[in-house]
DNA sequence: TAGACTTGCGAACATAGGTTCGGTATCGGC
DNA sequence: GCCGATACCGAACCTATGTTCGCAAGTCTA
């Protein structure tokens, strides 16, 4: 990555950015002006550098027709996460099969940055309804993005269905030994105890959205 | 959605795949020849009615001059927010200044989607310290997102600082007379009431992050 | 039926923008 | 010193591409 030019890298960093904020890529000329370059040949000269050296590909003769190849990461920083329906108490948490992942007809989704992705795959949102989850301090309304999951660690926050009591529950999970306790986030609540095999792991709960009115 | 024209839609959905497959616009004669117009002008025409609409942005006078802005779901920008300090009980609101807002260097961003911006300026994050917002449902390390404000509607979810009491709060505003009523969220929680001239309003709460480890 | 939109057509126009070419300066090796 | 390679400059060239204008067919309303 060494391997450029001051003149080199800053004009990939300006395509990179322009691109950024606009869509689509600068002319010749603009880049020529942003980088301080008195000719538009020397930029023609620094991008065919570019693109022999695989930062670019170029379309000849069609105007702005620069396409990024790498490092510049421009593809999507965000990543569509849908939102495949709603938790509550007494209801059965929606459980996405493959195709929802993916699923961007229609469907209402949000956006996780890549950063808040963390590279994770299998993602899922749900929409919260009732104040059933106070108690990990979660509202109506809010959405907790979930990444699929059938087992977890000790200490996940974790999205499970209590068979016998017909209930959907937010709760940070420890295993002990045959039986599971359910530690409610918020401190002044207290722990469910219960048996393993009455626990149905539905998935990690990665993060929480609030949008404000 | 169903206000597009046959025509429209073809051309919309011309433009999402071009971009896709070229990171690049196409150019309006390149619109053109794939959707079968005889006319540039027609092209022109159809792209002012997708603009108007709001499916697109135009750049006048640039060559490939079109972001698409919704459906096809391009890169979809979003828009940094930069974390300018914690919010805890005891201390003081960091309170923003027209340079922070911007502030890219160095300071910890998190980003929103536009649809969660809404177009609002003067955006914050405040990271939360200590359990002390737990009547507004939130927690230790959740982050606040902020809009700048010095006053607030009824109904507002507001970050105040209540002078006497030396002490930060989130609750939901309403005006009383010259008296004030902060209301927590967490339906259990009993309100607040207190003089109007006792709470200096730092700004509007318009939504949270919570990210699990 | 006249008038106002809407949608479409074709041609011409103006310029934004990619390409080329003749030069210059610096540097390393033979 | 001479030569080739690299990096840059300025100007001209030319076409890709956005814009405009006059005109016509259809549709809807008064």
């Amino acid at each position: 990555m060494k391997d450029l030019s001051n003149r080199q890298r800053l004009i990939f960093d300006y395509i990179c950015n322009f691109i950024d904020d606009h869509d689509y890529p600068p002319s010749i000329r603009q880049i020529q002006d942003a980088c301080g370059i008195s000719s538009t040949s020397v930029v023609d000269y620094n991008l065919r550098a570019l693109e022999r050296m695989g930062y670019i590909r170029r379309d000849p003769d069609v105007s702005r027709g620069i396409e990024i190849l790498r490092g510049g990461a421009r593809r999507s920083r965000v990543v569509p996460v849908p939102i495949i329906g709603t938790i509550a108490a007494g209801q059965p948490i929606p459980v996405p099969s493959p195709d929802t992942w993916r699923s961007h007809d229609g469907a209402e989704t949000i956006e996780l940055s890549r950063e808040e992705a963390g590279g994770r795959q299998d993602m899922y949102a749900l929409r919260v309804k009732g104040d059933s989850m106070i108690d990990a301090n979660i509202e109506d309304g809010d959405i907790v993005v979930m990444e699929s999951a059938q087992t977890a660690q000790d200490g996940d926050m974790i999205a499970a269905w209590l068979k016998r009591e017909q209930e959907a529950t937010l709760k940070k999970f420890y295993r002990e030994g045959k039986r599971v306790r359910l530690q409610p986030k918020n401190k002044s609540m207290q722990p469910i105890y219960t048996d393993a095999d009455n626990v149905e792991i539905q998935g990690k709960v990665i993060g929480l959205r609030r949008l404000h009115p």
